[in-house]
DNA sequence: TTTAATAAGTGTTTTTTTGACACTAATTAA
DNA sequence: TTAATTAGTGTCAAAAAAACACTTATTAAA
């Protein structure tokens, strides 16, 4: 069994975090470099946030822990979306050097709770990893191979915020504190990768309730400044959890 | 570790599975009759079915096995809706017995993966389990203290269920092959737990081509024979699920 | 054989939501 | 002063949703 008896070799939890910052979303990642012995340079190899979880330990609460130990990043709320079962999903030989350094049982049949977040990129700051790894933000649109079936899982992470953004107001956490329409809405669109209708879109987000107008502008920009907006967190105080499961009244839709 | 090297101590499977007859949403409980040795009476518990999953097997596949050996029902289109990860959620006390009963690794913290399904409880047909088991249907609104923590995922479930009906066309495995509107209102009005207008009701049905309507109508009942319908079952073949993701035309919403 | 009881079936109108569409306003840089 | 840039605004038409009440076909009972 595993030398570690507080680490349970068989359940790890993975990682999926959104982050909107210069227009674009981008995908939380683990670049570790490996020395590899026939180059003899290192290797590049990207993975999730992601590791085993203790044995008397919450799938909540081990999300955040890992998550914290790998990038630094604390108190993100986290979603739970997806498990991933695959007995070989970690076997492939690709991954085997990697999954050596890491676990202690290499060997074990792992299967992984996949957690998704969508938080502010740009307010995030990343702690430097251990050595020889750091957390590292990536286009989605660039995300390259990644460790095990973390390709996999990234899809089904994107997919599911594609639908959720559909039915409920989302971007508490991807955007600054203050925020125009704009950026709000340029959120939106890179989420659904398609264009909105300016107007339609403004009536929309302002007829919903969400946005709480503020008589702060831009300041220094080269084109009439912009009005900033709040979102109205007390909406979602009494809920479980924070952008599913609000639709607003029973009927909030976006963009149907 | 486990006595038997193919089966995985810390990862489970439990089923919700929900049926609908008599105008009545129903869960499918497991009924043991367990000898108490204080009162020399038999105590009867109640379970989801639900196992551990096999070393080498996906947690797909365990679902359906699991269900399939606890209750006869194969073949089932299972969904996969939440894990559920307490490290005391087997714990307690009132569970002990059973859990020594069932388990060869009663001690070993077990997360499970939980699955969820919809089917026609009249057609489905219920193989006595093995000795002083059995599966049976309970109308949900009578469901009782169940073991371990699977009020919580059986609640889970129904909060899952309600939302999905809501985006989605269901109904699929829930009614008989043939089936009339009234009967098809019937289990929406069951799930969402509300009235829906008749007429409505119907428009939309009918303007969402989910429903075939059949030439044959009903007989001996004491009043207008009402008209039986099938699903358009071809529309969902080619999806990979058959419940979720499937809004028609990327903006299929009932009732909202 | 008539009547009562029961659930099925049917349209219209109003209200709400959506989608399409183009110009003016405020600011800075040149 | 002018040019460049992004913010901000309203209307109309189409589609979808919601509210609403009477007639019809059948059996059971009188």
């Amino acid at each position: 069994m595993s030398l570690n008896p507080s680490i349970n070799p068989h359940v790890s939890t993975d990682c999926v975090i959104f982050g909107f910052s210069q227009d674009t979303l981008r995908l939380l990642l683990i670049r570790r470099s490996i020395p590899n012995r026939l180059t003899d340079v290192n290797d590049i190899h990207y993975a999730l946030p992601g590791d085993l979880v203790r044995d008397d330990e919450d799938l909540d609460k081990a999300a955040n822990r890992v998550l914290s130990e790998l990038t630094g990043l604390k108190g993100i709320y986290l979603e739970q979306f997806h498990s991933f079962g695959d007995p070989l999903r970690v076997t492939k030989p690709k991954d085997r050097s990697w999954l050596e350094s890491v676990r202690q049982n290499p060997d074990a049949r792992v299967i992984t709770v996949a957690y998704m977040a969508l938080i502010d990129a740009n307010k995030a700051v990343l702690q430097p990893g251990s050595f020889s790894k750091e957390a590292v933000w990536l286009p989605i649109s660039e995300v390259p191979e990644l460790a095990f079936d973390h390709n996999e899982i990234f899809e089904n992470a994107l997919k599911a915020l594609k639908e959720k953004v559909q039915i409920q107001p989302i971007g508490f956490e991807l955007l600054p504190e203050k925020f125009t329409m704009s950026q709000l809405q340029s959120l939106y669109e890179t989420i659904l990768e398609r264009d909105l209708d300016k107007r339609n879109f403004r009536r929309k987000m302002l007829n919903s309730g969400v946005l709480i107008p503020l008589s702060e502008k831009q300041l220094g920009v080269s084109n009439k400044p912009a009005r900033f907006y709040s979102f109205n967190r007390d909406l979602f105080e009494n809920s479980d959890n924070r952008y599913l499961n609000l639709r607003m009244d029973g009927s909030f839709s976006l963009f149907g």
